[in-house]
DNA sequence: ATTGGAGCTTGATTTGAATCAACTGCCGAT
DNA sequence: ATCGGCAGTTGATTCAAATCAAGCTCCAAT
């Protein structure tokens, strides 16, 4: 479970940015002076840090972590090629992971949202195999790779963890190689939009009402589709009753039916 | 490069099993009774091994490692599930990896050559993501999890290799996923046989002609394609001259050209 | 020797999503 | 205030691959 032990957390949560309908910019207008705080501090660890950790080496790692300004929507964190050093754990805001395909098209690999780890392809090559940018304002923990390698040496709960973190890409990935290469177009919508529903909830946000941090485009590039069919299927799911949307503010009205959908039990008309 | 220091993989390498026309099971009639050969009378350590290890590393590495008896095909190395205890390297034979998505159907998600490490989508939950299946007669080394984090911890090239393993593993399954979202069925099946050929000359085996290890079936479940669809693409690459096949037997004719269509610069007529 | 089936191929037809095209609303720059 | 353009929607048409169907070949079991 969350403990929101801290103020500034809670303020952002509670009372929210009012002009938005949906949480946007976690701790942001309250507290963005407040963006260098620590691990120990931070609402969001017990998704990216190894619950097993004492205090005292979560000192050790905080140590380490650099925390960076915050990133205005398009900034680039690295760029495909660039040199690996670190990982990042993103605080605030959403980012996306994408390549460029031997045939000059941008593929969108992962959206990755507060908590979550990116850049770990990184690390076999020492070159970074992917480009990250922000797609709204957002703040992001730089973890030196090296530095937490050393780390690792010493708490075997940390070796675990990075362990962790990248088999569950691994397992994600593939995950979604089924979905491309089994999934309706229609299973594959659906599909995100339940994960982006469980990944809110997992941060104690709303699992049936919340803003896409990405255009319709992205969505369509991330999952194989054009612009037009995501388009057609939003407004589908609309028509059926199962979603309500207008642009990119998503209330699920009927989370159980985008379930059966998403897994092919039911397909909408 | 590569240095046949063993006598065995010399032999099985250079003489082979004439009722083949290429090589199958790597040191298989010759020796499988030596089939508990040392990592550092193996060949193929410098695919599966860092390159950085000490001799004395090595062993202590090699004491960890269990070798089982030659696996036949079909036989599974562990199904979707089962605990997560160890990862597991190819030292002869082909295995694949594939789990059973929501509406019960299987999908193939790597293919996995000697010297190949595979089992790594395991270690996030403490189960196996997926199943492996030995689609020919094969070998494997078991490597428990468990013992290489230990031992890792104490040896910073050996956890910086399974990071590395692991972030390979990540930035491969992303290119497989731009494949599925923007290539033709052409262009995959083009990819695949150039990736089996690259991966045969790694092992110093012939880049152009080669046994395919796996169904046609397989192909297209693992390139989200159909059988039929696998099949005219493979008749339709021959009917070209770009690859000369029959049956699971392929000769790469025209590798350049097959590279061509891969990237989307050609398209077969 | 015959049967049966798995693996593969080829052809005809269908179909889901891409493509092409047109239009709207909206925001930011001039 | 107007222009330009990006993001999104909707409709008509096309197309690549799936599906359906019918063969074949090879091997293993009876």
């Amino acid at each position: 479970m969350l403990t929101t032990s801290n103020v500034c957390a809670t303020a952002a949560e509670g009372a929210a940015d009012i002009s938005t309908k949906s949480p946007k910019d976690e701790c942001s207008k309250q507290c963005h002076h407040d963006y260098k705080i620590s691990c120990s501090g931070c609402r969001l660890s017990s998704i990216c840090l190894p619950i097993a950790l004492q205090a005292a080496d979560i000192a050790k790692l905080d140590a380490i972590i650099q925390r960076g300004r915050p990133l205005q929507k398009g900034d680039y964190i690295y760029r495909e090629g660039d040199t690996f050093s670190s990982v990042y754990a993103v605080r605030s805001g959403t980012l996306k992971a994408f390549s460029v395909t031997d045939s000059g098209e941008e593929q969108i690999t992962g959206f990755y949202l507060p908590g979550e780890v990116f850049g770990l392809d990184g690390v076999s090559k020492n070159k970074h195999a992917s480009s990250a940018v922000a797609l709204e304002t957002a703040a992001i923990c730089e973890i030196p790779f090296d530095r937490v390698s050393e780390l690792s040496a010493r708490l075997p709960s940390l070796q675990r963890h990075f362990f962790q973190l990248m088999s569950q890409e691994i397992a994600q990935d593939q995950k979604m190689l089924a979905m491309l290469s089994k999934n309706t177009a229609e299973q594959r919508v659906a599909a995100l939009l339940l994960s982006i529903s469980a990944r809110n909830a997992r941060r104690a946000l709303s699992a049936t009402a919340f803003r896409l941090p990405m255009s319709r485009t992205d969505i369509g590039n991330y999952l194989g589709l054009t612009v037009e069919t995501v388009s057609r299927i939003f407004s589908r799911l609309q028509k059926i009753g199962y979603i309500s949307s207008d642009n990119r503010e998503v209330t699920l009205t009927n989370p159980e039916a985008l379930r059966d959908i998403a897994n092919g039990v039911q397909a909408a008309d």
